[in-house]
DNA sequence: GCTGATAATCAGTATAACTGATTATATTGT
DNA sequence: ACAATATAATCAGTTATACTGATTATCAGC
């Protein structure tokens, strides 16, 4: 109650908002910082839904991604979320402890870990995801189903248009 | 070259783009994770178009910030935001060693700093800013005019609609 | 003036990203 | 077949950030 003085704050105060002209060089200089604030947003809600679970939005991501790519090898998952090598050790140990994930060798690879979510892991996931629905939805709530599709539907092109390889 | 396997690639195989029904139910577990990626590439690349300044994006936000909120305590800054007070007093150090920051104490209140850009501030932030437009509209080349407008719009609403007070 | 709140700071802890090294295994070139 | 190189996972150590709790100075209400 203290703090009712947000970012949005500052930019609808600043008349960066709303843009009547066609010229966005005025705002894209909020631009990441919004998305950030954004994403920041999201990712605090879905980490504190996810809590219950004993694990994180980003545990969560990994099972997602096993859901989906079954026996992939723990490098592959960490390209494709974008998270560090050393940083999937953890991770992958982590939910391993909960027995959510299991690490068996590659047989055509023996130097990798074929990942996979283990019985309870594809036990658990739909029960976590609903939850993590949940408050993503809440999150969402001031948005029109229309403009959540819009939303999915640029950043699905933004991440895909900013390939770094 | 080895990694043409993106999140991307995730969502698009697996039909969670184009949502043609008006159920976005199936795609908002990958929502968060999409936002969240689609910041990370953002402050990425800001962060280091802001690293020949010496500053992070982190830094610009706050410079941003008094730019338009000139005498602003150090602790309204970081509320609006969204950094922790024990953070603010280092990000603030960091800005005041390259002259761009300045402490001064607020007459009305002298616990409290009132934080200003330095004329070497003044003098930097356009320049500055101009290189954080270029690698945003680089980051957002993959889309048109109106949907950078469109995610702006959506995004502000979605930053407002969530408060947390 | 006393009491409780607040701004900034500091010390300490926890988490995450990253670097560089190591081990085991795979692949490639000859 | 063998040597050189590359790769998957791990580990140790560094750095950046967030957060907790305490401290100091100041403010505001009674």
């Amino acid at each position: 109650m203290s703090n009712d003085s947000h970012l949005s704050d500052l930019l609808l105060a600043l008349d960066y908002f709303p843009m009547d002209e066609d010229t966005p060089d005025d705002l894209l200089p909020f631009m990441g910082f919004l998305i950030a604030k954004a994403a920041q947003t999201i990712v605090e809600t879905v980490d504190e839904s996810m809590a219950s679970f004993g694990i994180s939005s980003r545990h969560y991501g990994v099972m997602l991604m096993l859901s989906r790519h079954d026996g992939l090898p723990q490098v592959a998952v960490g390209e494709k979320l974008r998270i560090d090598r050393t940083t999937m050790v953890k991770l992958v140990d982590d939910l391993e402890k909960q027995d959510l994930v299991e690490r068996r060798r590659d047989p055509h690879d023996r130097r990798a870990y074929a990942l996979s979510l283990s019985e309870k892991g594809r036990e658990m996931l739909p029960e976590i995801s609903r939850r993590a629905v949940e408050v993503e939805r809440a999150s969402l709530a001031s948005l029109k189903q229309d403009e959540i599709r819009q939303l999915f539907r640029i950043l699905l092109k933004l991440v895909k248009g900013t390939r770094t390889t």
